[in-house]
DNA sequence: CTGAAAGCGCTAACAC
DNA sequence: GTGTTAGCGCTTTCAG
């Protein structure tokens, strides 16, 4: 900048001011030294610009994961809302830090805020870390959960309605005919808890019996969701249809289902909950609980920077929608 | 840094050495520091670090697209990649900044580098900046970009074996009996051409006259995709057997396929570029080619973790392999 | 309207 | 071993 200023013959002050647009100085200079600052592949350095201003222009985005390893290309539905929040964000003139952390330690969360790295910060999944996410609201406010709503909630969160989801995937399954109904999926994290409550309620209000010995603990991935399946095959209990609390499980399910000589929808109808891109590309095409990541993506960054300028945003829910395809009906 | 200085009853700069582990402080003080630093949530500021150290211990993630809009979100090859790459570069102690540029304007590049927000720089495809890369290469170096080897070509470049690729498809595809293939795909990006080079590549060694009224152009997205498959069926010229440039261009025009009556791959054999991961789900299981990410996206990293160290990394090829499903053959 | 000067929070000579 | 000090490159009072 000090060379800039030397060549437009002005002080270094005034080039920053040039650079910032301020009105101050006369258009012509302005224009002058921006262009001689262009020719010459000048641009702001954005450390010394951050430190002094002490702001980033910058939003953190956030994958917490809870069980270690677990590479961030595995799931589907991460990789779709980190690149529906990049977009939201680049379209607000943000620049996207990603950030994979394995939330092991306490502080983590502390810690990324301390680093200054970012304005605010936009977390993919509250993970086991609730308590730890209330503990940090109290103090530091322009960050935004993607997850469940939880009673003593004081962070700020969006997220599908979990239960209602559930409970139609269920209904649906119900009414076509389907009565002993299996759920799939951990109960862990706050979101398939409330995917198996919805599961509980949709049984109760279609006169169904919940039956703990179809409630099938299943991990996340594709992998270890399609052994679940194939090993509660084995045990023999009688079933006619699955909901999965994703789609990831549910695509496995429906591999293990047909290795083992089922065919889907006939001897079992499957539901799914995301409605990723290959909900819709799969054999039979997956049913499924569709979660609107556009609006929820829009929604986080809108709510972010409203709290990021003072104001106190409140947490939001995210409608869903039953999409029925070929693998819970006959077509 | 001053209050915790003022706490352990030391000075700033002895504060700065503990945290940053210098074994000149002894270690117990190092670690009482270390201590009062972690129970007051005090962490060291990352944009002074940066401005002071002309390092901010970040990799930029370009995605450069050339025709604006563009959502990131539709191309699952990107979010792929983006997500391999964060894996890789967060493995390695970095953070990843994540930046959506629309390359109309010149200097684009120069502009990110000059900000200095990240030590080096990873492309994701070349889009059709060949010459600007080449420029800016001469005087930067942290730079590896994804896509096409060029003759000429100046900057660090990982890509696939696009010609070969082709290549391999097509011979596939004409050993099957397919004598009328058509090629679906843009041929304005370098991977494209190389791709549609070896298309020609395939059928001269398989004996076939290349045809340009098989050639259709085609957009990226699937529904432009899906347009441009049913355009070319309503002219009427004879094919029966398609090679698409990418998955997503193949699945649409499966789908459009489908939609005229036609059977995959009874009627049109159907044969993609990059297997991403609907390709194996889709009716039927699309036969692709199939680009070896995780080995380009450590190769990516490796190559600018060796240029930030000031060696020299060549450019390097990533092997492709033909993954053979039911759209080409009868099972 | 423009310039001089202070200081954002940190690291690393350079003393002691 | 530890403290003093000089900046890293920028923005912004405060004077003129």
């Amino acid at each position: 900048m000090a060379d800039i200023a030397r060549m437009a013959g002005v002080s270094i002050s005034t080039v920053s001011r040039a650079l910032a647009g301020n009105p101050l100085i006369p258009k012509a200079l302005r224009d002058h030294i921006v262009e001689i600052a262009q020719t010459h592949g000048y641009v702001v350095n954005q450390s010394a610009r951050s430190l002094r201003l002490r702001k980033t222009d910058t939003i953190g985005v956030i994958i917490p994961l809870a069980h270690e390893a677990g590479q961030l290309i595995s799931d589907p539905f991460f990789l779709e809302m980190v690149g529906r929040l990049a977009d939201e964000i680049t379209r607000r003139g943000y620049s996207v830090l990603l950030n994979k952390v394995i939330v092991n330690e306490t502080g983590w969360l502390e810690r990324i805020i301390q680093s200054h790295r970012a304005d605010g910060l936009l977390l993919i999944g509250q993970s086991n870390q609730h308590e730890a996410l209330n503990t940090v609201s109290d103090t530091y406010r322009p960050m935004v959960v993607w997850g469940a709503r939880l009673p003593g909630q004081r962070y700020c969160a969006v997220g599908s309605d979990n239960v209602e989801g559930g409970r139609v995937a269920v209904a649906h399954l119900a009414a076509n005919g389907r009565a002993r109904i299996a759920f799939l999926g951990e109960t862990d994290a706050p979101e398939a808890i409330q995917r198996f409550e919805g599961y509980k309620k949709g049984l109760a209000e279609a006169g169904l019996a919940f039956d703990p010995t179809l409630v099938v603990p299943t991990p996340y991935t594709a992998g270890e969701a399609r052994e679940a399946m194939a090993t509660f095959l084995a045990t023999g209990v009688p079933f006619d249809a699955v909901f999965a609390f994703s789609d990831v499980v549910a695509l496995a399910a429906i591999d293990a289902l047909k290795a083992a000589g089922r065919t889907v929808p006939g001897d079992v109808a499957v539901v799914g909950f995301d409605d990723v891109v290959q909900a819709q590309h799969s054999t039979p095409p997956l049913t499924t609980v569709r979660q609107d990541l556009a609006f929820g993506a829009r929604a986080m960054v809108d709510l972010l920077l409203r709290r990021m300028a003072g104001e106190d945003a409140p947490s939001t829910l995210a409608p869903v929608e039953l999409i029925v395809r070929g693998s819970s009906v006959a077509s």
